[in-house]
RNA sequence: GGAGAGAUGGCAGAGUGGUCGAAUGCGGUGGUCUUGAAAACCAUUGAGCCGAAAGGUUCCGGGGGUUCGAAUCCCUCUCUCUCCGCCA
């Protein structure tokens, strides 16, 4: 959520930065919604400081006498008027919380201008891109896949996009589990397990519900949600606290599975391990003073580029341009690897700024220590990686002619051999 | 799943219809004293919203109700603890 009262100040700033998101959303209607919330407020208001006044003669006065028989009587109007007035504002209130809680976060200025992907900014790219050669294939062409990655399988027993690994396969996903873990714990990243199901409260927090409601899956009889990501429990950890200044800034890590219904997802960009309804990946959560934010994302996004340095992936990184960008993040950096086989980028990571945006849905403060008092605080998060699809490029970029694949030796000890073969 | 008990400020813990945002203790902060520290003593110490400010108002697990008035009474939900059952 943007600050009400940054809005109320800054309509034009607001409504500029909602266009270079390319989002809709009508601030007018917003703004006068405010103007009469704040009326209401103070009617009801003054309303309750003559009941409370009342209250206080009446304290004094003995229950029987006609005095107080009379001031009962009195306020028994003005009782009316303040239920009445209650249930406007409260009307009023949930009509306001809604639609601030559908205005984006606004991109921060070095933020390029665009409308789509197609107007990423190219930031860094690292590695040789491999050349073309006979012998390379789409992890989904490899005549053998099903012996480390059943999707077949996996269909009949869940449906579409529920992969089962297996034998090495297993063991190299876990491995990147185990990788991605290690070395978030190494960089300072302290590692937290995580529920995998949460409620409406902290998928609103995060600010899944309401942009992202139908994509997620929840239970019926509960009414939880599978998580699409560790962001929403991670971040969720700190919601409704105030964290000492001196504590901040906070690192965690954490693994989960990630639940995504992808409705409306089809074609051959989601063959294969490329697009699934189930993935593991390894969150980094970031809680820091406001001031340092923008730097924070800078270490963020070297960090997660570290990861696909240590594993010998060539890959690129893109600054998202204002259409592009998620709707609660101020500045997003992607991660792309590439496939060999499919001959195309694959996003392994998404890093954010999301500034004091969650934060203050979650309401996560923290005390300053100069002033006493409590403050926002911002957060970020980045994935540290997404599991299948740097599986999906070791497969593609290890593939040898001689048909086997070869493991990065980084994940070596992980998997306890260097390469995976046909049997 | 069944039975019972409970949920109050950073923590502990009073308050069971009316000047209660809430006693008291601990903790925190500032001060006095001290060469310094400790102890003792004094003061201070929750959060949100509206307001330029003065100030006002809300919050005693969440929601609803009764009442002129609710931390206090009623309903409901959630969570915690104890016992029983079941179970990876």
């Amino acid at each position: 959520m943007i600050d009400p009262k940054f809005l109320r100040e800054n309509p034009d700033a607001v409504r500029a930065g909602i266009a270079k998101k390319h989002i809709k959303c009508d601030l007018d209607a917003i703004l006068a919604l405010d103007e009469k919330r704040r009326a209401l407020i103070s009617e009801a208001e003054s309303l309750r400081a003559k009941q409370k006044a009342a209250n206080n003669d009446m304290a004094q006065l003995p229950k029987g006498s006609p005095e107080f028989i009379a001031k009962v009587q009195e306020m028994k109007a003005v009782s009316a008027e303040v239920k009445a007035a209650d249930a406007e504002l409260g009307a009023i209130e949930a009509e306001w919380n809604e639609s601030m809680l559908n205005i984006p976060n606004l991109p921060d200025e070095s933020v390029p201008e665009g409308r789509d992907e197609s107007e990423n900014v190219v930031v860094r790219e690292h590695g040789e891109v491999p050349a073309d050669a006979d012998y390379q294939k789409a992890h989904y062409d490899i005549d053998w896949i099903e012996q480390i990655l059943d999707l077949r399988r996996g269909a009949k027993v869940s449906g579409a996009g529920f992969p089962f690994f297996v034998g090495d396969g297993a063991k190299l996903a876990r491995g990147l589990i185990n990788f991605f873990l290690n070395e978030g714990s190494d960089a300072g990243f302290q590692e937290i397990g995580v529920p995998f199901l949460v409620n409406a409260e902290s998928a609103t927090a995060t600010g899944q519900l309401p942009d992202k409601e139908g994509q997620m899956y929840q239970t019926v009889e509960d009414g939880l949600y599978a998580i699409p990501t560790a962001e929403v429990p991670l971040t969720n950890f700190f919601r409704d606290e105030i964290i000492d200044e001196a504590d901040l800034p906070i690192y965690r890590c954490g693994h989960s599975a990630c639940f995504r219904r992808e409705a409306g997802s089809h074609g051959k960009e989601v063959r294969g391990l490329n697009r699934v309804h189930q993935f593991d990946k390894v969150e980094l959560l970031k809680w820091v003073k406001p001031e340092t934010s923008m730097d924070e994302l800078e270490s963020l996004r070297e960090y997660a580029e570290s990861l696909l340095v240590k594993l010998g992936l060539p890959f690129r990184t893109l600054l998202m341009c204002g259409g592009d960008m998620g709707f609660t993040n101020c500045k997003q950096y992607d991660l792309e690897v590439y496939a060999a086989g499919q001959k195309r980028w694959l996003e392994v990571s998404s890093c954010s700024n999301f500034g004091s945006f969650q934060a203050r849905r979650a309401k996560i403060r923290y005390r300053n220590a100069e002033t006493g008092k409590p403050e926002i605080l911002h957060t970020l998060n980045g994935s540290g990686l997404a599991v299948p699809r740097v599986f999906v490029a070791i497969i593609e970029n290890g593939l040898q002619e001689d048909g086997r694949i070869r493991l990065p030796d980084a994940l070596v000890p992980y998997v306890g051999k260097q390469f995976i073969e046909k049997l």
